[in-house]
RNA sequence: GGGCGGUUAGCUCAGUUGGUUAGAGCGCCUGCCUUACAAGCAGGAAGUCCGGGGUUCGAGUCCCUGACCGCCCA
């Protein structure tokens, strides 16, 4: 039957297609390993290659990062896998908290309700319909570009046995004494109402003023009314009269919740205002004036108003001082009841009155431009309100001093390396983990208040799930917390809940044992904290107490959620400007695969995936890269044609010759052992690469071998070989064609993580719909023979390549019109270099691609009787020096450019080499290889210098 | 303020423990519809490796320093 492709390359045609068979064919399934005779230990198999993907928001949809990171992990699966390891990716998406409650309330907005008028439990089934309905959009999107996981294990961080991990590990942590409630300044976000972690906030530098506002000493003789309500004395002019501590804050209207201002106890300027008290502007408060070294002389007024329910420096200090906190804001950011006269104002309206009302009363002093860092909520990119709130946290410093160790001792390791510092670098100055977040969407908090002796009650579901009584008094009046966790900290325990934690006994272990820890995790910068570092710190914490299999205690270099960790870099726009929704300049990597193909949008982020490197996406290059993929579509219709027609005279390949790595018989013809030592040198580089994540090496090197190698010549040379006519030698065709199939097939297999829709494509052809497999990616990986890799056929081929290149290069020059053919001389000179040999045996090759006629091999004794040739003709490609004949008048003026311009180069390259050869340091310190390849070099130089120089001599002579 | 990167051809990037005369893709110029491929073929041009100093027989590579760009943390 024969192979019917296209003429050209259409992705569209073919990869709906093997994405579906791949899914539907669950090929890339890892069961759970089957237990031996014994039912405890799992039976010996290869060694497993685990890998997580990092899971996207339920809410989200897929863009160029999530591409990138998913087209770099299904590279190394699919290659893993084909190198027989037991290959495990394991998919699933976030229920992002936030993100996903904003998005349901949205909905819910334009219904004309909201979730406080549903209720919680009516809200949350909310959204439990929309995840049904709209969730995970993304994983078709993966799905759509062949993402080789085993989709049976997908995962979501809200289901039954995720939530099951999640809440061991709350009851674990505080029974451990590492979760603690109480009263702490938080990151607040008004517009979303909840509490954010430090990672959640992004400062960003913002212009603002730094306002100096005079605050009156207290005169404690004087009791009247105006100075209990903070209105100053003043005089004729209605300047207040009296003394004054000035202070500055770039917040003025957090002075409502004063409740001290602090000095350096050792500023000069204020040593007499120890042990007085200030009359708080606008709210008539005493308060006292405190000593304290934190307060920095030089900035501002060196007096700074303490606020500690609104600010986390201030509210140490208070803590220090024992004062008061006073909240004068509700959690919209609006002044509350305590605000008194500005309750209700927006923070930033109060802002502005009160600093009005200041003016009036000529309270405000200087108003100086200010440039501050603002925290803004990451999410939602408001202004973040640092609010003293009652939250939950995790006393971090024990699990990070493990996560610390694991690092340190390489259990874990980083590429880029310079990850591992960052690493350090956060977790040495870690705070402790605010998880309480107050949403309705999300792992609500287990943890049980009760009304009659206010303790609080944690508790791992035993007899009923939750809890129905106080742990402490009995009390039956107890309800649950409000606040859920942390999106992250699910996210964190995914390495070990994702494999069965905690629930890990005799019989329902096997995942675990076989999978964790994972082999490797492949993620974004950006999550390098959020993520990365927390499942670090739980894996280390929460798996160490999982004995290994043999029972024994395991070792923190077992307990590590994964061994190694790439960390890729961002994917920005073609003049690298990072991809945004506001600059317009967001690409859609679907949107690119429909027009370009996906093999040919992977191969692009592939080539220029270098580790710590940022991506500037540029369609021009996949562009690039589909024109790769259409060389290789029309490769296979070339193969597939001769194929063919040999099977007309009876010539097949045998089926045994494919599926493992080509090797070319002593006496096969040059280019049939070159190619083959090139494939098995490709095949080690290709593997050393990915070794080392070097994705754009490997890539490139394929795309050498395949276009530059392959197609650019081993193809047209083997033109001559594939004779399908009555007298041919079929034994010689037959060669050449398995050759041909074998190495194409292999190469194939070697492209097929970067490519896997192409590949498997023609592939399947390949075997003519009876592959041995039911995919490429089932294959073995194309791994290098030592033996094949010392093979000197690349070193005489590129001898070959030379003369060839030479002698189309020299009738470009003589202006040769492409079709014509044209005759040539090869000058024999005495004691002829081992080259002759390899172009003589090979002269049907050189006549086909470099449109010679006919060979003439002239000998000479000496290269000075080369004069005898019209130098206008003669010319030295290399060592060879060859004539190629062409009638035409030859531009002496070009030639002589030619000739200067060569000569320019030798003597430079002579002066280099002499100046090097000549110093004694350098041939008395330098290897000897090198000082050989320089010899080496400058003798040919010299030759190439002579022969160039007596040919200009020539030309001279001869006009 | 603390920490970490980067600067190589017109563009986007490689360049290993220092080693011979610095590479790739795209773009550019010239000529070709050569029976797999014009998404192609063939040939070609193009670099003060950011500046300055140092170490070394030898520096794009190591050290110091300056400039510029970027990222993270506070």
């Amino acid at each position: 039957m024969p192979h019917d492709l296209p003429k050209a390359y259409d992705p569209t045609a073919i990869e709906d297609h093997w994405a579906e068979y791949w899914v539907r064919e669950n090929l890339f399934a890892q069961p759970t390993p089957a237990a031996d005779a014994s039912g405890s230990a799992a039976a010996p198999q290869a060694a497993p290659f685990t890998i997580l993907l990092p899971p996207p928001n339920v809410t989200g949809r897929l863009h160029m990062g999530h591409m990138l990171n998913q087209t770099e992990i299904d590279i190394l699966t699919r290659w893993r896998r084909m190198t027989g390891r037991r290959a495990l990716w394991l998919p699933g998406t976030d229920h992002a908290g936030i993100a996903t409650q904003m998005m349901v309330e949205r909905q819910l907005a334009t219904e004309g309700t909201s979730r406080q008028q549903l209720g919680r439990e009516a809200f949350v089934e909310r959204v439990w319909q929309w995840k049904r309905h709209y969730g995970g959009a993304i994983l078709d999107q993966m799905k759509r570009l062949g993402a080789s996981v085993d989709w049976q294990r997908e995962y979501f961080t809200m289901d039954e046995n995720l939530s099951a991990a999640v809440r061991e590990a709350f009851v674990r942590l505080h029974e451990q004494g590492l979760i603690y409630r109480g009263a702490y300044i938080v990151n607040w976000c008004p517009r979303c109402q909840t509490a954010i972690s430090d990672l959640e906030v992004v400062h960003v530098e913002q212009k603002g003023h730094l306002w100096e506002i005079r605050y009156p000493v207290v005169d404690p003789t004087d009791e009247s009314a105006e100075a209990d309500a903070g209105t100053p004395v003043v005089d004729a002019d209605n300047t207040p009269t009296g003394e004054f501590l000035t202070i500055a804050t770039t917040r003025p209207e957090t002075m409502l919740g004063d409740v001290a201002v602090a000095i350096h106890p050792e500023d000069e300027r204020y040593l007499h205002f120890h042990g007085k008290k200030l009359r708080l502007p606008l709210v008539g408060r005493e308060i006292p004036i405190i000593l304290d070294e934190w307060v920095s002389r030089d900035f501002g007024t060196g007096a700074v108003k303490v606020t500690p329910a609104h600010d986390p420096n201030d509210f140490a200090l208070g803590q220090r001082h024992n004062l008061p906190s006073i909240n004068v804001m509700d959690s919209t950011g609006h002044i509350n009841a305590e605000g008194g006269a500005y309750a209700g104002l927006d923070r930033y309206a109060a802002r502005k009155k009160i600093v009005q009302d200041l003016e009036e009363r000529k309270l405000l002093g200087a108003v100086k431009d200010y440039t501050n860092n603002v925290g803004h909520c990451d999410r939602c990119k408001t202004v973040v309100e640092p609010r003293l709130s009652t939250q939950w946290f995790v006393k971090i410093q024990p699990l990070a001093d493990r996560a610390i160790e694991a690092v340190e001792k390489g259990y874990i390791r980083f590429t880029p390396e310079q990850y591992g510092k960052t690493y350090f670098e956060w977790m040495r100055n870690i705070h402790d983990w605010c998880i309480s977040r107050q949403l309705w969407w999300g792992h609500r908090i287990p943890a049980w208040h009760c009304s009659t002796c206010h303790k609080i009650t944690v508790a791992r579901p035993n007899a009923s799930p939750d809890p129905t009584a106080c742990a402490h008094c009995g009390s039956a009046q107890i309800t649950q917390e409000t606040d859920v966790l942390d999106t992250w900290f699910s996210a964190g325990l995914l390495p070990v809940s994702v494999f069965g934690w905690p629930n890990i006994a005799a019989e329902n272990r096997a995942d675990f044992d076989a999978f964790y820890p994972t082999s490797l995790l492949v993620t974004g910068f950006d999550i390098l904290f959020f993520w990365v570092a927390r499942m670090i710190m739980f894996g280390c914490w929460f798996a160490a107490d999982v004995p290994l299999p043999d029972g024994s205690p395991r070792p923190l270099a077992e307990s590590v959620p994964f061994r190694e960790v790439y960390i890729h870099a961002l994917v920005r726009d073609a003049n690298r400007e990072k991809m945004s929704k506001t600059k317009g300049n967001v690409l859609d990597p679907i949107e690119i695969v429909k027009q370009y193909g996906t093999d040919a949008v992977r191969f692009t982020l592939a080539s220029m995936a270098s580790p710590g490197t940022d991506i500037a996406f540029n369609v021009a290059r996949t562009e690039g890269y589909r024109a790769f993929a259409n060389k290789i579509w029309n490769a296979a219709r070339f193969l597939f044609m001769n194929v063919d027609r040999a099977a007309e005279i009876g010539i097949a390949v045998d089926p045994s010759a494919l599926g493992s790595m080509p090797t070319a018989a002593a006496d096969a013809p040059l280019e049939a052992r070159w190619i083959v030592a090139e494939l098995h040198a490709t095949a080690a580089k290709v593997n050393q690469s990915l070794e080392n994540y070097r994705y754009d090496d490997a890539a490139n090197t394929i795309y050498q071998f395949f276009w530059g190698s392959f197609c650019d010549w081993y193809l047209e040379i083997v033109k001559l070989r594939l004779d399908f006519s009555e007298t041919a030698d079929k034994a010689q065709t037959k060669a050449a064609l398995t050759t041909l199939v074998s190495v194409f097939e292999a190469a194939l297999r070697l492209l097929s993580p970067f490519m896997p829709f192409i590949t498997e494509e023609i592939w399947h052809v390949l075997y003519d719909g009876n592959p041995p497999t039911k995919s490429i990616a089932l294959t073995r990986y194309p791994q290098a023979d030592q033996a094949i890799l010392g093979s000197h056929a690349p070193e005489a081929m590129l001898g070959l390549q030379f003369i060839i290149t030479g002698i189309r290069a020299r009738r470009k020059e003589l202006a040769v019109p492409e079709k014509q053919p044209t005759s040539l001389k090869i000058l024999m000179w005495e004691g002829a270099h081992d080259g002759y040999e390899t172009i003589a045996r090979n002269i049907e090759t050189v006549k086909k691609l470099a449109q010679v006629s006919s060979v003439e091999w002239v000998e000479f004794a000496h290269r000075d009787s080369s004069g005898k040739y019209s130098a206008l003709a003669w010319y030295s490609v290399g060592p060879t020096d060859i004539v190629v004949e062409y009638e035409k008048t030859i531009d002496v003026a070009m030639e002589r450019d030619r000739l200067t311009k060569d000569i320019a180069k030798y003597e430079k390259g002579m002066a280099s080499a002499e100046r090097q050869l000549g110093n004694e340091g350098f041939l008395a310190k330098a290897p000897a290889h090198v000082v050989e390849g320089l010899k080496k070099q400058e003798s040919e130089t010299r030759l190439l210098l002579e022969k160039a120089r007596a040919a200009l001599e020539n030309l001279k002579k001869g006009n």
